[in-house]
DNA sequence: GGGCTGACAGAATTTGAAATCTGTCATCTG
DNA sequence: CAGATGACAGATTTCAAATTCTGTCAGCCC
């Protein structure tokens, strides 16, 4: 049916297509190939293993995470709006996925699980970015944090409840929106005088 | 072979122990009535379901846990040194539980999971004290909190990562304790002078 | 020849029948 | 008569057989 030649991308369409509609559980690699027409030895050459898919495509997603917090990162002005802006993005991101695509989002959850190279890679990333945010408040005269990298990690460990998505059960408590606030509140405070660590 | 009679204490120690022995998805009512040599329908006449003893055995640990928690709270001094303390001593708690008793953790953790009413007053309880020491160090001139039962839900919060069970998969990271450091100095110099929220 | 196919072995999952457990209650016992 | 018992129905779990899947590879096709 498909005339297009078989692309590592259009098998990450297809399996995120799948996982979509079966969840991590219940898709099979023969369900991707089944999607596009091929043979499942056709997406073994693709892809080594049915894990090295399933993390592709979560890099992939999570990829595009990473790049939409890149742009508040690179982009100038106030360190504090900015540093609220990107955490705000995470959190809305992740909320956003539970809710609209929840069997996508349980691949993700269950390699966050088996705590995959993949994961740990993202979140080296993402508290770079918050470390790049917070340098930028120093040199601004907003924040006084003497090592913004640890800081950035520190931000990040602080509101792992609100995007970690091992937390996801949370995620309905009415009040948790009135606890981001507080606990955003309370970190900004702590980067601006003091000397964390 | 025992001779006492059956209390819901006793009743609690040898569900206690079957599940330290057989991890919550092997522990039967039945194996608590053998432990005490009695029928199941005994141990059905004191509680009324299994899900009833099981909360009644993660509630009588969390207690447990809280009291010693309370002594911190109650006793006088530097509200900061307090604060420090009390966060040590409960992430050691859970930390070493996990170490020492992983089935039993797993009780409490499948609990967290369910988001059982047990485990809501446990953190409204938490909160409370950490909001009891917030307010004291205002009064001892050390925080600046406007809300002390807000900022210490916040704190709650900001240090999920580090006591909440289902983040147990990280509590291996060799990063830990550095980044419950930088959490820790960040969230006390933002309790210092500002106005969080 | 580069890329795809489908047969295959071993691993993992499903299935359904048998065993066990949960929760109730009529009955027994001291 | 307070408290314990064990038989019971329905729900859940276990176990082993049968199916399906993963990953490989010799050969096919364009």
């Amino acid at each position: 049916m498909t005339e297009a030649v078989l692309t590592p991308d259009r098998i990450l369409d297809a399996a995120e297509d799948v996982l979509r509609r079966f969840g991590p559980a219940k898709a099979t690699v023969l369900d991707v190939a089944r999607a596009l027409n091929v043979s499942h030895g056709s997406v073994y050459r693709h892809f080594k293993t049915k894990a090295a898919l399933r993390d592709a495509v979560t890099e992939r997603w999570l990829a595009r995470v990473s790049t939409r917090l890149r742009e508040i990162t690179a982009a100038g002005g106030d360190a504090q709006d900015r540093l609220r802006q990107w955490l705000d993005t995470l959190v809305e991101c992740k909320h956003r996925l539970a809710r609209t695509d929840p069997e996508l989002f349980a691949t993700y959850t269950r390699l966050t699980d088996e705590t995959r190279e993949v994961v740990t890679a993202h979140v080296a990333d993402l508290a770079a970015q918050l470390g790049r945010i917070i340098a930028d408040g120093n040199d601004q005269g907003l924040f006084a944090a003497p090592d913004p990298l640890l800081a950035g990690r520190a931000v990040l460990s602080a509101t792992a409840r609100f995007h970690n998505p091992v937390n996801i059960a949370e995620w309905s408590d009415p009040a948790l929106s009135a606890d981001y606030a507080a606990v955003l509140d309370l970190l900004l405070n702590g980067l601006r005088t003091g000397r964390p660590e």
